[in-house]
DNA sequence: GCCGGACATTGACGTGGATCAACACATGGC
DNA sequence: GCCATGTGTTGATCCACGTCAATGTCCGGC
């Protein structure tokens, strides 16, 4: 059930002084899933404090050990996580819209462990942390939808985890291939959705190494020339490579349990 | 409460395991931190439904791939969470209490990505997966408890990440012997707190490996003889073995804002 | 007592993947 | 046009760890 937002339109347009902004933040909340089912003026009031940024490729959204000033919820773009030592970035998380950049510091009103880059141009909605906090313990929808929200980046780098520790270099990187596969019609070509050398710091891996697994690959029915991959034998591709749906699914964000579902009567139901 | 050193049992049999407990569902619910500020009538509640298991050391609580049944409180003891590939397991969260076991799997409805084996002989606290959505889900004050429990799990997470990437085997090593050694008075013997093949798995290394780090670690000022440590030049140690407050912090549950502390002022502090 | 089984230590060995380095190729600014 | 910069490939090298194996020690059971 959607409801629309229309009363509170009637603010007057804050966002108008933000940067430039392609859609206001209220439009972006309302785009947002999981959001689905905050009531519109919870929605409202904090589109009402909210920015909205563009952010280019390579800027820093914030630093390590800095206490959080924002909610930042991407909307559009790729943002690295990275953890930091001296000068050399490793990255723990990749996060694509609509995520959040570690909810957990600034619901915990801690500092940040990780440092946010810009990977591919982004979009950002900042929500002050304080008026985010608030939202939360008022609002008990908000605070299932970040629940929810939290739990599926918790499972997320798990599965992240798993597929770092459980598989080599050549696996990861042929399992990443595949997925790509996934849903698309055999032998057709397929360009990869990023550079490469995002690709591989993705996979927990260099560039080189990245690049000697891919040309490993032919030997097990995967080409891949420039950007574009060609499935030349599937089957044996999966059976070098299988998917493990415990670390290459796709993470959905459940809602914890909705109001009108409970009462729509289905307490105990189990959906798979 | 002291180890009875029961007889055998070393085998995993959940269902031999008395469910009724040395301390009650009730007392245990009272007892956890973080369910400070949660109405007694909504403990209660979750009491009612509630399961005291004592678990040998060994036994296997969970499988991944399984999907949850229950909301499992970890009151007393160690539980190890596991990634799984064949025979191999290599441990990705540790556990201790009052944490709840994959709290993320039971809230979205999804079945878990991990093996949740114990490794000190274990009380848990099984609330009805159900019963406890459906808690969350009507009482506000337990759903932000449960967010800021989330929320420091997936800080743990993030920690743990960065001290695998970030340092070698001898630095986790000696990073952790010198976190045992903070708040005790320098130069007094310290007891190792678990077996050492353990403190190997939770530092991300084979038994050999930490053996062998231990053995190096002489060069640095510390000296570990079977299970005690004697902390020899702590400056030394220290140089060697910066410790990072943003991998090496405790990880404290932040009430996300709860009602009563924002009108009385007092935020609790923020360690480190 | 003796024995079997976990835990721990130490040595020898192999290796996956990072690192260093050289080079090709594309892109964009001026 | 030309040059600077970032990307991708390939080769040579290195080393931090895991693996395998032998040995020692402690402990509980019979």
């Amino acid at each position: 059930m959607e409801l629309e937002s229309s009363p509170d339109l009637s603010q007057a347009d804050p966002d108008r002084a933000a940067p430039i902004s392609p859609a206001g933040a209220r439009e972006w909340l309302r785009l947002t899933p999981w959001l689905a089912g905050v009531p519109a003026g919870t929605l409202g009031r904090l589109a009402g404090e909210a920015l909205v940024h563009r952010v280019p490729a390579g800027s820093m959204i914030f630093e390590q050990a800095e206490t959080p000033v924002f909610a930042t919820l991407l909307v559009c773009g790729t943002v690295g996580l990275l953890a930091v030592r001296d000068a050399a970035e490793s990255l723990v998380e990749l996060a694509t819209p609509f995520d959040m950049l570690l909810p957990a510091a600034v619901l915990n009103r801690q500092p940040y462990l990780l440092r946010a880059r810009v990977l591919e141009e982004a979009h950002l909605l900042l929500i002050p942390a304080a008026a985010f906090r608030d939202a939360v313990a008022a609002d008990h929808a908000l605070c299932l939808a970040i629940l929810a929200l939290q739990a599926a980046q918790f499972r997320r780098q798990v599965r992240h985890i798993k597929n770092m520790q459980l598989r080599s270099a050549v696996e990861r990187a042929g399992t990443y291939l595949l997925r790509l596969a996934q849903g698309q019609s055999a032998r057709r070509p397929i360009r990869l959705p990023m550079e490469k050398r995002l690709i591989a710091s993705q996979l927990g891996m260099t560039r080189e190494t990245f690049s000697r697994a891919l040309s490993a690959m032919a030997k097990h029915g995967l080409k891949v020339d420039g950007d574009v991959l060609v499935i030349e034998d599937l089957e044996r591709a999966r059976a070098r490579f299988p998917l493990d749906p415990l670390i290459d699914g796709d993470e959905a964000i459940n809602p914890v349990m909705k109001a009108e579902f409970r009462a729509a009567g289905a307490p105990h139901g189990e959906p798979q």
